[in-house]
DNA sequence: GACAAATTAGGACAGTTGTCCTATTTTGTT
DNA sequence: AACAAAATAGGACAACTGTCCTAATTTGTC
């Protein structure tokens, strides 16, 4: 196996190791027998557990840049891309009832844990942030899209939480058509109270 | 110090710890420095990690028992009530900001280990449900009340962690009252369509 | 096929973890 | 003051952690 395949392969399996288990939980000895390498093999690869971690935020980070200009071809409306935001929680309603939303779980876990990469895992929260902002800015709220935005982004966060906790997916469904009902009234765009 | 006092500074301790670093972050030096007892002093109280856990997860319960009469008695209104729950966000805001929601990066973090305790950390989640669930059926809202708890819960879930990923006191303050409003439709009680 | 570079395996290392054990000290009762 | 019970201290224990080192193997190039 060359290096580069190796190296994504552990970047992959740390990737759902630490949303499965979580950064701390999940051991070079986890990472080394889902990849079957050995263990002592990985410092060829990265030099520290921190460096693992910057690779699987780094691959995430990319990843959600993707599905966002992805979004953003599919729906040509301001108001369906932020209605795929949205159903990430449908798509994903059996992982995120099982781990939930793996955004919101790292960054709370780096943040007890005072984690030096904590800023950079935010960066996840940030790109969702800025995206749900352009939106609701190119929908004609100039001043408070994003106000919006993190609207949008808590109360998703709200969502996986509870799902999570209370192992229910039915409860995923209810608050998705409600936050949907919510976004109509700003979907046909600005007025002249709230602009 | 009376075997119960020492008990007592344990869980406190612990309490503290688990809340400001995560349970498994949080060791048993942690805990015996904090307290200034011998480390294996511990066993005399309790025999294992998970006790102290236990026991935590009990006092959690226990004060927000109590913090649910305290606002039953206060407040003559349910929507009052309501109020006083969500209002904690802001009360808390500055540990909130700082380490999240005690109750949701617990059972957060629990559900990641897969803990046989994560069961009981959950009835925490519980306790705020069916004590919010109370109120909006006193509001008249005999059909839908559990989902309306179930909302106010993810809201709040949703402000806290954002709060703490963005360290963003205002934010709390903003979603806060946005939150109140939308209460306020509910408030004056049941009508014809929702009831 | 020869040879250097890239890659891997396996084990050593010190530090920490939860757990447990046994002495010692403190406490309360008579 | 004497004595049993309660409480504490301190260290031993194996298992595990992240880290590092060296020897072996595979790979690609000439």
């Amino acid at each position: 196996m060359s290096a580069k395949a190796t190296r994504d392969c552990i970047v992959e399996a740390a990737d759902q190791l630490f949303y499965r288990q979580g950064y701390e939980r999940t051991s070079f000895s986890d990472i080394a027998d889902a990849v079957k390498i050995s263990r002592g093999n990985f410092y060829y690869h990265f030099k520290s557990k921190d460096e693992i971690l910057d690779a699987v935020i780094k691959l995430r980070l990319e990843n959600t840049k993707k599905m966002l200009k992805k979004w953003e071809a599919q729906g040509e409306h301001p108001a369906d891309r932020i209605r795929s935001f949205i159903n990430i929680l449908i798509m994903n309603r059996v992982k995120i009832k099982r781990f939930g939303c793996p955004v919101g779980t790292l960054c709370s876990e780096l943040a007890k844990l005072n984690h030096a990469l904590q800023a950079e895992a935010n960066k996840l929260f940030t790109l969702f942030r800025v995206w749900l902002r352009k939106q609701f800015t190119s929908l004609g709220y100039k001043k408070n899209a994003d106000e919006l935005a993190m609207h949008v982004l808590a109360r998703s966060q709200g969502v996986a939480t509870l799902a999570s906790a209370f192992h229910d997916e039915k409860f995923i469904k209810q608050e998705v058509k409600q936050l949907c009902d919510w976004l109509e009234l700003y979907a046909i765009g600005v007025t002249n109270s709230s602009a």
